[in-house]
DNA sequence: TGGTAATTTGGCAAATTCGCCAAATATCGT
DNA sequence: ACGATATTTGGCGAATTTGCCAAATTACCA
């Protein structure tokens, strides 16, 4: 089979999953979640540098998960999406897997038997 | 705020997003959802080298997102986490959203109402 | 045991991404 | 209009990713 379809909607699929594919986005990704914010807000929150933040907030907006406005000096960004929030927690649920694989253990909360505490 | 916390979660769900950032490895697993497949398979569906496609997918397993066993001669991966794919399909909205803006248009179905008239 | 098929690993060049600085742009307040 | 604040853009070196080839590894079968 040849799969060009599938293939080209892989493409697409892609681009959003690599948007939110770095830290730093999906991080601000999350902030935007619950509130809008401006460039300013997000920048300090993040800890980078100013033109760092745009242009990543740039790449979110291209991909299609944000969109700005401009509010007097400042320019405000919000989620487009609200279900992508709902993604991401299904996002957590393969973090928490990992986790007690012993892979990763970051998610607040999950609890990890580390140590020799025998699995079944 | 230090965002502490926050900041180790968006580590984390990034690895995951950023696993399924390619178009390779996202085609994988939406083939990965619907069957098991070889290794071989998956090289034959997705037209690359076996060892690029080995690598792909050695990475989606430590994303968390595979299992693999072995049978016989061949390994067969499976999709760990069914939820994945309805995460996906959310990922498809913001793709429609950015069809309607002109940003993509590659979903099968998707109504795009540009002036003229484009595939068929 | 030797040969074959299936998969993984090492290595390397090309391509892409990342983050900071400096400069440009836009808007506000006076 | 001028200076200050907020954001974007250009550019560059550093780091990461990607994909192919060749070689190593593993399991099957005669």
């Amino acid at each position: 089979m040849n799969y060009e379809k599938e293939k080209l909607l892989a493409a697409s699929r892609s681009r959003v999953m690599k948007a939110m594919g770095h830290p730093t986005r999906i991080f601000m990704v999350d902030l935007l979640a619950k509130q809008d914010l401006t460039v300013g807000d997000l920048t300090e929150a993040v800890g980078a540098d100013v033109s760092t933040v745009s242009k990543h907030l740039s790449l979110l907006r291209q991909a299609g998960l944000l969109v700005d406005r401009k509010e007097g000096n400042k320019v405000v960004y919000s989620l487009i999406c609200p279900c992508i929030m709902e993604f991401i927690h299904c996002i957590d649920d393969v973090i928490y897997q990992d986790a007690e694989k012993g892979i990763s253990c970051v998610l607040p909360g999950a609890k990890i038997t580390t140590g020799s505490g025998g699995s079944t």
